[in-house]
DNA sequence: TGGTCTGGTCGATCTCGTCCACTTGTCGAG
DNA sequence: CTCGACAAGTGGACGAGATCGACCAGACCA
């Protein structure tokens, strides 16, 4: 992970659909050489995924909330875990330090959708409450921030 | 935004490298219709952009956290809206309807990073407080939902 | 000194992207 | 009913990009 692959973590993370033979441009070597870094970035888990943004109201999914989840004693995180994983309309899911041990963004299309999904949520077992909250505007989302210093692979 | 886009769109979401004669095979019709049909989801808006996705950790933003923010009576929100975007480590910013109005998501690479994060924030004129939480593990991110029904351009 | 490994270049070939002309189907006006 | 306009797709042609193998230079080590 040197300076050349950082440039080019950069530029595919400001626009994914870059050509090789582009990046090999930008950075200064030739095509097959930057598609090898590439592959071995990709084999390394430092790029996992190639995703088109999609603006969510669109495609129907007008509503983004944040839900915060407040487990019970009993709570077994595993399965907690893996039913929210079944929930396509959960976005991302992070686990917390804190009473709310679990944040979660949905999208859905209209609020009755909301409605039933916290109930879905709060009828998992292990889960004592949970708190929502309606995002009025999204400012900004995903932004990528440069890759910060030289980094051991 | 027929049937056929909402695949386009889907696979584009997955996978946002899927080239174009590719995805001509999968809805069944030939290269150059499929660029016209993902040039105008671009001009409309559905598509806005193509982005790797990137291991934090591997390019050392091993530190995740999520910050509310509760402004005071006099808070001139476009103000603290330039502000906030103009903090790099701020990834995501949402707007809220709650007592914290909004919610940043920011990745710093360790916790002296996130201190001085916590205090920048909290100086902007018009935020009267804040409150961060760790998380602990990223469940997962983003994961796309499917396009879910027809809907109109 | 010589062998090996890594990371790069070069050139050939195949696929893909992209442009343009043509076709088909739909719809409203005359 | 017919005509023209328009939207959406097809097919072909051509240039650019992707990809593979062969080869090369420098680093490292026995």
């Amino acid at each position: 992970m040197d300076e050349i692959d950082q440039t080019i973590v950069n530029l595919l993370r400001t626009d994914g659909r870059t050509s090789y033979a582009e990046l090999a441009r930008r950075v200064g070597l030739t095509a097959p050489s930057v598609q090898d870094r590439v592959t071995k970035l990709e084999k390394n888990g430092v790029i996992t995924g190639y995703k088109a943004v999609i603006d969510s109201e669109a495609i129907g999914l007008g509503i983004t909330a944040l839900i915060g989840i407040i487990p019970d004693n009993a709570a077994d995180h595993r399965d907690i875990c893996e039913r929210l994983r079944a929930i396509p309309q959960i976005e991302s899911c992070y686990f917390l330090a804190g009473v709310e041990c679990y944040q979660l963004k949905v999208r859905v299309p209209k609020m009755g959708d909301l409605e039933q999904l916290i109930h879905r949520v709060g009828a998992i077992p292990g889960v004592a409450q949970t708190r929502t909250t309606i995002t009025l505007s999204t400012k900004w989302e995903d932004r990528p921030q440069p890759v910060p210093f030289e980094q051991a692979d």
